[in-house]
DNA sequence: TGCCGTGGTCGATTCGATCCATACGCACGA
DNA sequence: TCGTGCGTATGGATCGAATCGACCACGGCA
């Protein structure tokens, strides 16, 4: 992980399916070399994937939510996990310090959607109860991006 | 956007170096009919972009916080946006519904840069108080995946 | 019937995967 | 000190595969 990766990195940040020669130009590498590098940052895992930036209101998945999670007693993360690897309309979440024990993210189509999903959630016994925060309009999204 | 046009972004999601003839060959298309509608997805700008997804703590932003703004009276959204886009560790913003006004997520090196950036955003006249939660340990990401 | 959108085929070109020779840094031992 | 061997990284050449663009065929529709 050097400049040079981060240089290499930072270009299929811009545009993954660039060409090798283009990428090489460009941080002042030959195509085979870029090749190289980029297969070992796979192999490594620091270049986890490459996928595609979708406009969310086409993807039909327009309604998003933050939900703060309040638990009974104490609950392990990895029990958490196993609770909310279930409801697919949870994008991101994490334990968090602070008055909740996590903060989860939801994206559906529509606020129905949203609430039957956000019920799966409560459903479970180790859920005391939630708090949730509709997002109205989107501000900054800089998302892999 | 028919049914065809889904299979192909989700196949792209997996993988967007993915060959033309492997995603026909999922779709039941030809090459060049797989990339006629991806260039037609590309230039209607349901696909923003190719990107790539990258370890996080590789990248050394390893500090993740969600936080909550209040803002002093009332606030346009778009005078919110010009104030938190000046803050590159935002990676995420929007106004939301209840008892804030926007929610934040924040990424840095560490709790040290975390603290420095949250001190730009209070900076601002119009924001009252903030209240952060740092993320300890990520349950889920499905970002992009 | 003519037009438009969509898909398949084909050839020229480009790109990517792989091998080979080479250069640098470094430890080891004569 | 010098030479040798090893591991890593690079650039170039090669061959096969993918991509790009042009052309034509088919079906719905006014």
């Amino acid at each position: 992980m050097d400049r040079i990766d981060h240089g290499i990195i930072d270009r299929l940040r811009l545009n993954a399916r660039a060409g090798y020669a283009d990428i090489g130009a460009e941080v002042g590498l030959s195509a085979s070399a870029v090749k190289r590098r980029i297969d070992r940052l796979v192999a490594d895992g620091v270049i986890r994937g490459f996928t595609v930036q979708v406009d969310p209101a086409v993807e039909g998945l327009a309604t998003e939510a933050y939900v703060e999670l309040f638990c009974r007693g104490t609950v392990s993360p990895t029990d958490l996990k196993r609770i909310l690897a279930g409801v697919p309309e949870i994008v991101e979440a994490g334990t968090v310090t602070g008055e909740a024990d996590a903060i989860v993210i939801m994206r559906a189509r529509d606020v129905i959607a949203l609430e039957d999903a956000l019920e799966k959630v409560r459903a479970a016994a180790t859920v005391d109860h939630t708090r949730s925060a509709i997002v109205l309009s989107k501000l900054i999204t800089r998302t892999a991006g």
